[in-house]
This record gives structure tokens, sequence and C-alpha cells, in this order.
DNA sequence: TTGTAGGCGTTATCAT
DNA sequence: ATGATAACGCCTACAA
């Protein structure tokens, strides 16, 4: 391994000047910096950043802790993290913490034991612990897209009660009369912001909010299909005539399981999902989505980090991003019923 | 910010103590071993893995460098990677190059100066030179999805020619007399391969291998999208009656440019795409695809790099993974033609 | 079994 | 402007 020191002896200096001349900012003869410059060159020395990182007690690296990589809704907004964080001079590094707290907590023992610079968060627990020790130990942090109760932190979110409202409200103006409500994990903010919005609308076109027509799932491919099969099978008597799906991976399996089943969409029942569908206009029918800004969440979040990074403590930030219906085939009455 | 110094003296013992009770393996007295358990909780203490590693030299910590997070072929991969490494004590970042070899380049830099214990890369570029870094380095790698010549690392690949040879056979053996092919970037191994596949089951069926029916693109929706459409344009007078593409997301790109067009599938152009689609089963006309053991491919890499971290240096280990065809609704023949 | 001391590679302080 | 030197927090011979 070449050091700063096999480098200095090369170019008959010493390791202060070598180390001067990498980190610039500070003035060099030029005849010396080029002698320094070919060394580095010629050894193929490399800076040690770990030791740079005891060193100085900073890093240029922020971990991105998503609860769910195979989610597109997370990896659209990485890009956005990314854009933002690598012009800025920080490398992102994701991590998956698979809606597994477990692997939450780990990855946040992680970025704390290797200090990186800063953590973007989606939580996958309500717990406030982990982020908390975050906090404590000086880490700046950004949650996105899950509030954490209790904490006190810069947060990008979204629109979620009233994205859902507009959702709901859509299928409740089209005259769908048993809307039923496929909602997250109770502990997600994120999934009981949706279930309200979706009460709201309910009630505001004079609709009952019937118990029966609301199921938990957990975000999930398969938990939207499970849950819209129980939905199915516990109203047989009086079947829903449209759904609303409160997150993008569950309205997939929604569908899966109408279509398995062989009922017609929208005729039979209708749909309209919370968050974008990639392709979604291959599926058919084309699905009606409430679309979330994900790309601009990241590129929020990540301005915040850079922020807090640069400038002295401020009070935490708050942004809440608008959410927009997108109408598609989906979610329309068919009145005469083609048989 | 706590040290071992402080848990050492909050528990009346020395800190190479406070290090042995930490890091098990070295016998302690109980009570001592007690104390410091208790400092170590009563002050939060939490080991700074930066001056460990500088210590040590080897980190905890694995890059996962991928050319696409977009991508859910990666993204499942990744799932592979995650479970073998964390089961053997590794976690995994995963570094998105976005198919840009600049950005692939820092984030091999990255791995390097951060000194992580392992990289697994899907390379953006055709260049060795980064690849040729680590190894250099004394850095161990293991190469998923694409080849790279002239370079001798573990590797984890599929049988893309004989995946591509199958998933055009197939549309031969319907009845398909033209068929183009969306190709990847001349560059890339798993491109070039999936060509060559195509190119032999043409030969194999007695059909003509055809310049103007094979496009290059770059693996993306878009790429896919404008593949379609040159092959339309430049054979207006004689369209091709089906097409093979060469991964995920080309297929959905040339889905999206034939239903644009009003071109049905597959009665006017039949489609076979390389690679799962997600919810390929929503998507209408359902989609004849070339599946890869994704998350299998994530796995044996993962082992391979478990081992290699373990024990000597051995020979590098290519492991190859077959494909197979998931016969669906797109590249069947319609013989009588609704209209 | 426990403690002392040196060093991992860098940067920052202090003279010069 | 440059060089010697100490220190970042930890681990590990070596000595006791």
């Amino acid at each position: 391994m070449v050091t700063i020191y096999d480098v200095a002896r090369h170019a008959g200096v010493s390791a202060a000047t070598v180390s001067r001349v990498l980190n610039g900012h500070v003035k060099v003869d030029p005849v010396l910096a080029g002698r320094v410059t070919d060394a580095v060159a010629q050894l193929g020395y490399r800076r040690n950043a770990v030791a740079r990182n005891l060193r100085t007690s900073q890093t240029t690296l922020w971990a991105v802790i998503v609860s769910d990589v195979q989610n597109p809704f997370f990896t659209s907004m990485v890009r956005g993290i990314e854009d933002v964080a690598l012009s800025a001079g920080y490398s992102v590094v994701l991590c998956n913490s698979d809606e597994n707290p477990e692997k939450e907590s780990n990855y946040i023992a992680a970025a704390l034991a290797e200090r990186m610079a800063g953590v973007v968060i989606s939580p996958s627990s309500h717990r406030v612990d982990d982020v908390e020790l975050l906090l404590q130990a000086g880490c700046p942090v950004v949650v996105i897209d899950r509030e954490l109760a209790g904490i006190s932190t810069d947060t990008v979110l979204v629109d979620n009660e009233h994205g859902a409202q507009i959702g709901t409200t859509h299928l409740a103006d089209q005259g769908f009369r048993r809307i039923a409500c496929i909602a997250g994990p109770r502990w997600l903010s994120t999934a009981t912001q949706r279930l309200d919005g979706y009460g709201k609308a309910l009630r505001a076109a004079g609709l009952p909010v019937d118990p029966a027509l609301v199921r938990h799932a957990d975000f999930r491919e398969r938990g939207g299909y499970e849950a819209m099969a129980s939905l199915l099978d516990d109203n047989a008597a009086a079947p829903p005539d449209a759904v609303f799906a409160a997150n993008n991976l569950m309205t997939i399996g929604a569908m899966e399981c109408l279509v398995e089943r062989g009922i017609a969409v929208p005729s039979d029942v209708a749909i309209v999902g919370f968050d974008a569908i990639p392709w979604a206009d291959l599926i058919r029918p084309t699905l009606t989505t409430v679309a979330q800004p994900t790309y601009e969440v990241g590129r929020r979040a990540a301005q915040l980090l850079v922020k807090r990074l640069a400038g002295p403590a401020e009070e935490p930030t708050h942004v809440v991003l608008p959410t927009a219906l997108q109408i598609r085939a989906s979610s329309i009455r068919v009145t005469a019923r083609p048989r």
C-alpha cells in the first residue's frame, strides 16, 4: 500500500506538502506541486479515505436507506437524491431495509459506525429510537415519504391525505357507491393519511364509511392481491364496485386478483391507485393513479441535507409536495355494460 | 464523542480490555467484562468503524455497483446478494452507475478509498481499467451480468446466446419470417451474445439475417421505443412481422411504440423479450419472455465473494446460469386475423 | 488475564 | 511556503 510518505520521499518533499497539494486550498510552490503530482501518478497513489475520515472526522458518503429497492417509487427518488448529491461532491450509497425494522437498525448502525456524512431515510418502522440515535450522534438526517412522530428532522413528504381524497372523490363522482380501500400498514403515516383522505372523500360524497370495505396490507404486491381477494370473498352479497389502493404495488396486486377471477375493470370493479406505475400505459385497462413527484421528493431531500451539512443548525424544514390525479381508463364508469 | 478510553475509565479497566470485550474471542474476566458492558450501555458508546478499519485495514462493507437501479433486473439481483451477505456478516451498499462509465469510475474510486471489503459489479463500460484498479489493490471483485474481456475475476453470467436463440427460434417456429432484433449496446457482452443467438437461430431456421432488421439501442425504455419506430419507418415496404428485444426495458419501449401506432400484437407484429418484466401478466397482450434467474445470479455472486474473502486466492470461478423461455400471448401466431 | 505502548495514514498545529 | 510532530480512535504485540 502506497502512502503519502512514499509519495513524499519520491517527490523529495514532506508528507505535509503532499497532503496540501492533494487537498488544494493551500498555497504550494508550483514546482513542488508538480513533483508531487508526478510522484502520485508514477506510484499510483490513492488516498486512504479511512485514515482521512478518522483524522478529519467527516465523510463524503451519504447513506440512503429505503424501505424497498424493488419499488420503483424509491428508485426514482434515489435518482433525484443522487443528482443533487453528486453535484455537491457527495457519493450516495443505497441501503435496502426491505420494510424490515431489524435490517433498518443494522444499516443505521453501519451509517453511524462508518461516520457517514448524512442519512436520508424512509423509515420502515414507527420506532424513532434508531433515527434518534443518528440525531444524538450529530448525524444530519432527512426523513422522506413517511412521517416520524415525535421527532424533529428535515422532512419531505407528499400530500397523502389530499391525494387519497381526490382519487376517492373521482370514483364517487363517477357514480360508484361501494368504494373499497386497500390501505397500508397501520403504523405508517403514509398509510393512515391516505386512509383518512379516503374516509373524508366518502363522507363528503355522502357515502357511508363501511369497515367491511377496508383492508390493511403491507404495501407489497402480494398484500394487495390478498386484500382484494378478501374484499371480494367477504362481501360476496354486496361486492365493492370500486377500489382505492393506497400504493403502486398493491394496485398491481389487486389488479392481478381481479384479472385472475375474470372480474372486468372498470365495468365490474373500478380501480384507482396511489403512486405512478411504470408502463401503466401498457396495462389494460390503463390505470388511473394519483401521481407523486418522486424524483422531486429525492431532489428536495438532498437539497435539505446539503444545506444542513453546509450551514449551522437551523430549524428543521418540512416540505410537502403536491399530488395529482391522472385519470385513465380503470376508473371510468361504464353505464351500458357490454356482455 | 465517546471512545473506548471513556468506557475504560468508567469501567475501571484499560482500553485494551474494553477492546477485547467488544471483539470477543479473547478471554476476559467475566466481572470486568460485565463492568465494561455496563459502561458501554450507560455511556451509549458506539464503536468507531473508521478507526477500526484503519487499524485492521479491513471493512465489513460490500459495494454493489449496478448499472441501473431503475431496472428491476438489478434490484432483484441485489436482493440475492443482500441475503447472502447479511448472513455472512457483511453489509451491502448499492451504487448506481446509471450506465455511465464516469459515475462507475467514481464509485470504484470510492470503494477503493473507503477500503471496502469487496465489490460486486455489473460494468457499465467495456473499459477494464477501473476494475483492474480494484484487483491491483487486492480488492476482491465479482463481475455479474456482463463479461469483461481480458480480465480474470469471479463471474456470474447467464446463458445469453442460448436464451436469445430459443426466443428467436420460438418466433421462427411460429411461422414468422421477418424477425427483427432490437439489440443492446455493441460494447456489452450481454448485448453481443444475445445478438449472436438471434443470428444463429435465424440461420438454423433457414431465414436470412437482414441488417435492415437490426437496431442497436441502449437497454433503456426510450431506446427500445426509438429502435422500434426506426424499424417500422425504415421497413415500410416490408415491415417486420416479429421482433426480438434484447432486454426487459427495451421490450417495454417497443411495445409502447407499437401500441401508440395502433399496430396489433401479435397479429401484426409479434414480440419476444429478454428478461422478465414485472407484472407481465397485466400487460395486454401478455408478454413472452426469456426469463433469467435474477435472484440466483445475485446469490451466486455473493457466495463467490464470501468464499474469496474467507479463503486464500484460488482460480477465478465462472458461473453461467440457464435461461428459460416463458411463452405467453405476444408471440403466438394468429392465422385468421380478426378485423 | 490485564495493561502499556506503538502504529494504521492522514491532516492540523506550530515553528521555521 | 514548508517541515516536523502530534493526534484522530482503535487494535495488538509484548510485557507484567
